[in-house]
DNA sequence: CGAGCTTGTTGACGCCGTCAACTTACTCCG
DNA sequence: CGGAGTAAGTTGACGGCGTCAACAAGCTCG
């Protein structure tokens, strides 16, 4: 067994690596995570992580990858999978995307950011970005098929929700906009818009 | 005299610096610029820079705060500031925007990210990118006098164009949008998505 | 021409990521 | 049950980084 609970020196070293590296990442951001102070905080040499992670990108794409795997948590908790949510879905599905970016920061920068990761060289990362997508898409199809919106590209309609919620969501992170703004009034008027905007009109 | 053109030992240092830098910021990210590295490319000792700047962080800052004005005169030039505009203007505003952003990436994340630089710490920063918000609004004020959008909090509605525009331009540069698809369409669908979105209905 | 400021260089420090060589601790087979 | 083998963690070392202090060079202007 590799990596049960109860392991050889540490406990389970891996896992605790990997919620330090998130921890430090919704803290300080991506450049506050150093090999050396991930250890210090685990007292753990500097290089024990070597043992677990090839390097530090290796690290930091897990953490990006479990940072995905909650947030398809989150939107499948809320509706994103049941085709029979109606009108609702979403603007539901965007508030909780936007809600996941704002509570973690660090991560959401790190999943959607090239800075700190190279995606190309990462196809695991890539599948599950993409999967979220796909799910956009279907949402989208089912919006056209019950004559909600407008039958279009359900890609170019899927890129122009997700860049407008993406952007609300990347602006808000990087405090780019007045913090006296009501978070969930600006987040419903996106949608709201957004949804206006490919509604079908008779 | 301070920062001539002919100055003392190297012509003008100053404006090297910020060349490279911005030149070594769009061809390999923020993460690439390098105070040692600057130097060896402009044939001058590693801490040379240190006379121009107190740190790393204000050269960056110096090169994020150029990009400003490039930004600025981009969508001036296309008609930000003439209010004779009509219903064309938000649309071409908006493709200069995703434009600059597509031209100069590094430029871009550097000015709408807080990973590199701290924007409180930089009030000069905060009030370029705060008068282009401004321009936004203004924007948005106008079309609705001349009724074509609805009346509602300008803010509001200038922060989720924003947000949709910085959005695609976002989700552009960081490779997140298959390069299959066509940019310029994908521009003329979001603002065309945005401009519905808010169309007074009579 | 020489004092004094501006500009650039060098040496040093403490960070960082990472590799190789080593030690410790566990597993598992005979 | 004891020893071999392997997994996990440590230490030393290297080169790169940002930055500061001490120094040198070069221009300006009285």
């Amino acid at each position: 067994m590799t990596q049960n609970a109860t392991a050889y020196h540490h406990g389970d070293l891996r896992a605790a690596l990997l919620a330090e590296a998130a921890a430090m990442i919704d803290e300080g951001g991506t450049s506050s995570v150093t090999m050396r102070e991930i250890g210090r905080r685990l007292g753990v040499s500097r290089s024990a992580a070597y043992r677990h992670f090839a390097d530090k990108s290796a690290l930091l794409v897990a953490v990006a990858a479990a940072g995905f795997d909650r947030l398809r948590e989150r939107l499948e908790a809320v509706g994103a999978g049941d085709p029979d949510a109606g009108i609702e879905r979403l603007p539901r599905v965007g508030r909780a995307y936007v809600r996941f970016a704002l509570e973690n920061p660090g991560h959401y920068r790190l999943m959607y950011g090239k800075e700190a990761i190279t995606r190309e060289d990462h196809p695991e990362l890539r599948d599950v970005a993409n999967g979220l997508f796909d799910e956009l898409v279907s949402i989208v199809r089912s919006y056209q098929e019950s004559g909600t919106i407008k039958r279009q590209d359900p890609h170019l309609q899927a890129y122009v929700a997700w860049g407008a919620v993406h952007g609300l969501a990347s602006l808000l992170i990087e405090g780019q906009i007045l913090t006296a703004v009501d978070v969930d009034g600006l987040i419903r008027q996106t949608t709201a818009t957004l949804l206006d905007g490919m509604r079908a009109r008779r």
